[in-house]
DNA sequence: ATTGCTTCTTGATTTGAATCAATGGATTGA
DNA sequence: TCAATCCATTGATTCAAATCAAGAAGCAAT
């Protein structure tokens, strides 16, 4: 658990203590790939710290699913809406690949904020985080036209373009798979000239 | 200021100390209508509650404003992203009508946080109440149609088809004037046959 | 009241992306 | 190795909403 310790304390740092109470509270699991992490109609009553693998958050709309996340490495895998709103989960999170992760319980989760103030901190910083990041999504999607959607994706997460075939992508930038390829091919000839 | 601390009371119940702290820490403003809360380019290093008037949260996209969020009595008002990410703003926020806000600095409100338990809660409640904010208009304008955004629209926010005209509502809901128009004139028809 | 300005409505036209449809490539498994 | 399936590409067509263009209705100021 090196890598949740080192991404912990990077967001504010831990004492030995908080450290042993964290440590305590997670637990390691694995996932094979199509193993859903969150069905549709559960409650989302634990976050877990990504160590290995892959996952796609998606909402299914009229049969057919838009993802609205990808959750790799180094990352926090939650349906932190449905978390916080304690609602029945209406967003599948479903791993892409084999992988391994370390769940801590909300119930675990709130004893370790209220108990200690470090994670009171890290808490509120996560909630921040994810602000942001839910905020430049809905941006981007709505205000930036296909080709820049595209261009941003891959300047951000070029390693997922090898890890998740294209119509994920596609989805994920909310546009069709043809779209994406006419952008594509528009791109590779102003590029590669 | 009780509306402010009715409004902080429900969110996390403050002692006499705690009160006494806020209380020294805001300070009343005026704005008239028109007025600027924050211009583009400026950094948002404020959070102001609302206990009288209206503001707009605009993007300035090719010149013309898209309405991302309207600041009634008892919301805090703050260009979040900006306060969060401390980059110039490019959400500007201007006073719909003469309105009466408590302001906070941001260095005050850092104050709070680091010496009240309080508002270490307080603050990661607003953040996630944010999120939930962000995530749930997200998804609106992404998944839903235009019939369903206008009466979401109406049945969340009645009181504001009076108090703002209709291109600003339809600026908000994402579309333009005239699709707006249409989809009322569907509506009513349905509705009062 | 009258003028001028802003906002709202309604119709006609355009347009850009979705959909439909077919082909070609690539990956998987027997 | 050869099917079989899944995925990506490309072209043709459709369609829904934006844009364009008047006109009508409010409203504010003189």
């Amino acid at each position: 658990m090196q890598d949740l310790q080192a991404y912990l304390n990077k967001i504010s740092p831990l004492t030995k203590e908080d450290w042993n109470l964290t440590f305590q509270s997670f637990k390691e699991e694995k996932y094979k790939k199509g193993d859903y992490f969150i069905k549709e109609g559960g409650y989302s009553n634990k976050v877990s710290f990504v160590s290995k693998g892959l996952f796609k958050l998606y909402y299914l709309a009229e049969g057919q699913e838009k993802i609205m996340l990808f959750f790799a490495e180094g990352q926090f895998l939650t349906d932190y809406f449905g978390y916080l709103t304690q609602t029945p989960s209406i967003r599948p999170i479903e791993a892409l690949e084999d992988s391994v992760v370390y769940t801590i319980t909300r119930d675990k989760l709130n004893q370790l904020i209220k108990t200690s103030q470090t994670w009171s901190n890290i808490a509120r910083i996560m909630a921040e985080r994810a602000y942001i990041l839910a905020v430049q999504r809905a941006n981007r999607l709505l205000h930036d036209d296909f080709d820049t959607r595209f261009i941003t994706f891959m300047t951000e997460y070029p390693s997922l373009l090898l890890r998740v075939p294209q119509y994920m992508i596609a989805s994920y930038l909310d546009m069709t798979p043809e779209t994406l390829s006419r952008v594509k091919k528009e791109h590779s000839k102003t590029t590669h000239p």
